[in-house]
DNA sequence: AACCGAAGTAAAGATCTCTTGACATGTAAA
DNA sequence: TTTACATGTCAAGAGATCTTTACTTCGGTT
């Protein structure tokens, strides 16, 4: 079978990354649209990455990390 | 306008990161295919990644910061 | 010359990210 | 009750990642 196609996934559902940063988010008291606007994304996409099973750029992931004061390896190590 | 869809990518051309990563490479001897191998993609993602303006997925990223014994951020930033 | 590993280019296809918009719910304040 | 905010769901679409295959080029070795 071939290897799927699209961008590397993580390899089950990603909840921990996924609660790392609502959790942080939460501390900062930020609200998902508030971290949209400071990410420079929809809120959609907020919340997909607070559902896990998803897999955003690094440099999206750089973004987030920044603005909730973490590195990408704190959040999705 | 209404705001690109598709991944995140770099402001501009990612030329640092694309560098970083061949020299990083290099210093560990490791060949292309190698590095593939090491992070279970196509060499052809490999070669993408060091031609910049590319932005792999975050769980990509982190396997490749492991390969090359790095960060992230510290390829990345 | 012939061979081989390493790096690059090109193209087509599957799958996913990220967008916008509309709508639903719960909670708290006026 | 009404208003406002925070969160969530659903769906369609543009644009990107990552795959595979095939072919090319270059340097080194036999």
């Amino acid at each position: 079978m071939a290897r799927a196609s699209g961008p590397i996934r993580p390899e089950s559902s990603d909840d921990v990354a996924a609660e790392r940063i609502r959790a942080r988010r939460n501390e900062l008291g930020l609200s998902q649209q508030a971290l949209a606007r400071a990410t420079d994304v929809s809120r959609q996409t907020i919340i997909s990455m607070e559902q896990g099973n998803y897999a955003p750029s690094v440099y999206l992931a750089l973004r987030v990390a920044a603005a909730l004061d973490a590195t990408v390896e704190d959040l999705w190590s």
